[in-house]
DNA sequence: TTAGGGTTAG
């Protein structure tokens, strides 16, 4: 009834008799009639006739003109369009500044924007947020932040539409904690979209305790929001929270949707679950898959070690980009197949779209990992001028990688020192990765003093050079280091390995019998230890470290997490499915033995994934030459 | 006429 009364109290009774008004210009009666009806060429020479006569029409048939250029991603006649409306150096009435502005947002050219905008006399809260959501886009986040105080200053207080975009300009905690006190302020704390947007800027600053308690005290939730908290705990590492949280939104009744099910699967593969991202894989053949989608498939596929389904995958999907490529290259190089890594990068290279940084990460990985140091040096020096690529410090770590793997110490030296930028703590560590193996002392201890330098509680560069003089059995230095290490507070983590057997997952700490199953554990070890033994195996002592007796040596390395977990996939396993285990260490040239000749005596196929690779046993080889 | 979520490496 009021909406009712609102019509009849704005009727114009009082209407002018037609007679007496002049009757328009015919060409503006057609501009309208062809705008209204979508006819976008004729309109816009319609537009040119009407600039040539000094006609102006009416605001909604240039609106409806403007929404024209949008929908036909025509740049030029909008800029036409904006010159017409400009003429007699007069900026366009408010609704339509606003409307131009937005148009050029969409077309990519903010700069055009923001001269619409600097040029108009009065804004309203539409024409500060579409620019304040322009420049975040951009990354111009101090920008956009100085905007935000300038439009309050002119007394226009912003709406949720303006937080929601805004809050991606906030570059550290402080500044989100700042803007949520200001949301509260402005009464908009409980809207959607602003929580979802608050949400998501956590998740970029790990801030997730903070993200977590936003999205509970939420009275009402939509999938978005479910998918910026899933999305939130699956990128910052968290996939057993975002796991969880996948299953709390389905019981709270929404469905999954392509987005939900992109982060649900990055949880998958953070954790290497293969059997959950092969439930997940059901759920998606629901979906027809976008490319987005399809690219974490094949991810977790690679991330989880099988290749035969990424394959599949990979040669399945309708659309594939440089990312879809990248993966599979890198996860061919990352299961050991390097070959294949880089015949596919040759046929990118003709079929595929164009490579990018890491695209080239992938291939010189490939090649450090396989001892394809021709390769490596080819591809690198080619990066530059096939692909105007400019090699960043992770190249580099690539390239000291392979030759330091070649034993080419010297090599690796002096390619660091020809780099024209300082070399990061990841090249230095990298150098001593390949002094241990190498057992050049010297060296190794130059490039930890470098680590120590950049990372003083870096523990990793305690234990190799501690490694490293107790291969060279100069124990007291080893001590010395180890001291050092525990002065400084800083402690070994322990090798930790597990594995997926049914819906459990088994985890198992070096030299720890709690699991319920130790004492079969234990017998099943022996009897493989016996076995390999009668094939050849010879423990391998030089991966103990401490300064301890033989015999003692050889118990603390029959106990290694990855033999123990080893020993129960052998117990739990019927031979159709490959034993996979994960380890947060990698693995020792022990246990690599290990594993290759009980995939042998077993006649079953062994898959170990340790932070840098995978490591898959079959028939007696191994798909890495070495730990 | 303005707003929120998902993919490769590290």
């Amino acid at each position: 009834m009021r909406a009712f009364a609102k019509c009849v109290a704005r009727a114009p009774y009082h209407a002018v008799p037609h007679s007496s008004l002049p009757s328009p210009h015919p060409l503006l009666q057609t501009f309208a009639g062809l705008c209204r009806h979508g006819a976008f060429s004729e309109a816009i020479a319609a537009m040119a006739s009407l600039e040539v006569l000094g006609l102006v029409a009416d605001s909604i048939s240039y609106s409806d003109l403007i929404k024209l250029c949008v929908r036909h991603g025509a740049v030029e006649q909008g800029r036409l369009l904006h010159r017409h409306l400009s003429s007699g150096g007069r900026a366009p009435e408010l609704f339509l500044s606003n409307s131009l502005m937005g148009m050029f947002v969409r077309f990519g050219l903010a700069d055009e924007a923001r001269k619409v905008f600097d040029a108009m006399p009065v804004r309203n809260v539409v024409s500060w947020t579409t620019m304040i959501s322009a420049l975040t886009n951009l990354g111009q986040a101090e920008e956009a932040l100085r905007l935000l105080i300038s439009m309050q200053r002119e007394g226009i207080a912003p709406n949720r539409y303006t937080f929601s975009s805004v809050l991606k300009a906030c570059l550290t905690s402080a500044s989100l904690r700042s803007m949520h006190g200001c949301i509260v302020k402005h009464g908009l704390e409980s809207d959607v979209f602003v929580r979802s947007s608050l949400i998501d800027v956590c998740s970029k600053f790990l801030d997730m305790d903070y993200g977590y308690r936003i999205f509970n005290e939420m009275a009402t939730r939509d999938l978005v929001v479910w998918n910026s908290i899933i999305g939130g705990f699956a990128q910052g590492g968290d996939g057993y929270m975002a796991i969880t949280l996948f299953t709390q939104m389905k019981k709270a009744g929404f469905f999954a949707n392509q987005s939900t099910l992109t982060s649900a699967l990055r949880a998958c593969t953070g954790m290497v679950l293969l059997e959950m991202g092969r439930q997940l894989h059901v759920h998606v053949l629901k979906y027809n898959p976008d490319l987005i989608l399809n690219n974490a498939l094949l991810d977790m596929y690679c991330k989880c070690g099988d290749l035969e389904e990424a394959d599949e995958l990979f040669d399945r999907m309708p659309e594939r980009d440089v990312i879809s490529w990248s993966t599979m290259i890198s996860g061919l190089a990352q299961n050991g197949r390097s070959t294949d890594a880089l015949k596919l990068f040759e046929s990118m290279k003709v079929l595929g779209p164009k490579p990018n940084h890491i695209t080239l990460l992938g291939v010189l990985f490939a090649c450090s990992h396989a001892g394809l140091l021709e390769d490596g040096r080819h591809y690198f020096s080619s990066m530059r001028q096939l692909f105007d690529i400019e090699p960043g410090s992770e190249h580099y770590g690539c390239m000291v990688d392979l030759l330091g793997r070649a034993g080419k110490l010297e090599d690796a030296m002096k390619f660091i020192a020809d780099m024209s930028f300082e070399p990061d703590i990841v090249i230095w560590r990298t150098l001593l990765g390949a002094c241990r193996v190498h057992k050049d002392s010297n060296l190794a201890a130059f490039a930890a003093k470098q680590v120590l330098r950049l990372e003083p509680e870096d523990e990793g560069a305690y234990i190799l050079l501690s490694n490293i003089y107790a291969d060279s059995h100069q124990w007291t230095e080893a001590e010395q280091v180890r001291r050092s290490m525990r002065d400084c507070r800083v402690k070994k983590e322990p090798g930790r390995s597990w594995l997926e057997l049914g819906k459990q997952i088994h985890v198992f700490i070096a030299g720890d019998m709690s699991h319920p199953q130790a004492d079969g554990i234990k017998k099943e070890l022996s009897k493989l230890l016996t076995r390999t033994t009668a094939m050849g195996y010879v423990p391998d002592t030089d991966f103990v470290l401490h300064d301890v007796g033989k015999e003692q040596k050889e118990e603390s390395l029959r106990y290694h997490s990855e033999k123990l977990a080893i020993a129960l996939g052998v117990m739990n396993s019927t031979g159709a499915k490959p034993i996979r285990i994960m380890k947060n260490l990698r693995i020792c040239g022990d246990c690599h033995t290990f594993a290759k000749l009980v995939a042998k005596s077993e006649s079953m196929t062994i898959i170990i994934r340790d932070p840098v690779r995978f490591h898959h046993f079959k028939d007696g080889s191994s798909s890495s030459p070495s730990a």
